[in-house]
DNA sequence: CACTTATTTAGAATCATTATAAACTGGCTA
DNA sequence: TAGCCAGTTTATAATGATTCTAAATAAGTG
């Protein structure tokens, strides 16, 4: 299947539960971004059996150690993930709580000048809170 | 005092409490970031009442709600406090878990060109990722 | 098939944060 | 100054996301 070789290439078993779980993350027409719970829920509704939470956890986790989902950079009680793991920023709309992608192409060229002696830059990520 | 007509001018009653967490958080030569963990430490070593930990949390929100202090976008089991309100940025070293501020002037003019409809910007938070 | 190791699972544990509701206090008014 | 009331503080309980645990299960390998 379709994922099977994406899961052995980067050492991970292709269980059930992952295989589902990709469907759900990665069989989709746009990326999109989630909570833990919203990704159970998803998962509920799309498949028969019944996926544990914990595994939920497993395998968001290991997906996003491989580079397969990003965490999104945000005070929230809830953590969020992003199925779009290319050079991107959001939006954060403060009211409606609703995360929005911002294309690298939205935003122009960022430069550090700042320096950190030693250390590399990862990422650069970009937070814009909205408001009415 | 010194912060009793800051708290006043915002709606804030000066009690004593209050006045001691902010020598703690602005009686100081430069700006910090901390966790409410951080915070309850730092008052313990600096005052000889207690603060009881809901107060401490009761007053950091409402200081961050008058603007005298920020959250900083970032994913961590604790949130981050900055007493430096003014626009900047940070550094996250992702090895030592520490944060490090990147003035304005460090980071060029972010132009946003997308427009979302009917919502205003209200803030621009860039985080760089720092590895070794 | 047998064996080893990774994975899944339910449930318990953890821990930051928020809620509760009773006691206390600052500031106002008479 | 006394008395009142809304705003605060407090200890403690509750919440809820996340992580841990250890037993059961499944995948890969020879």
């Amino acid at each position: 299947m379709k994922y099977i070789d994406k899961l052995r290439n980067s050492g991970l078993r292709p269980t059930k539960q992952r295989l589902q779980i990709c469907e759900v993350l990665f069989n989709t027409e746009k990326t999109f971004h989630f909570t833990i719970n919203q990704l159970e829920q998803k998962i509920k509704d799309s498949i028969d059996n019944k996926i544990s939470l914990a595994t939920v956890y497993n395998t968001v986790h290991a997906f996003e150690k491989k580079g397969y989902l990003k965490q999104i950079p945000i005070n929230s009680n809830q953590t969020y993930f992003d199925t779009n793991v290319t050079d991107h920023h959001h939006f954060y709309d403060l009211k409606d709580q609703k995360l929005i992608d911002l294309e690298n192409s939205d935003v122009g060229p960022i430069n550090i000048k700042k320096k950190i002696n030693g250390k590399r830059i990862k990422s650069v990520e970009v937070l814009v809170k909205l408001e009415d």
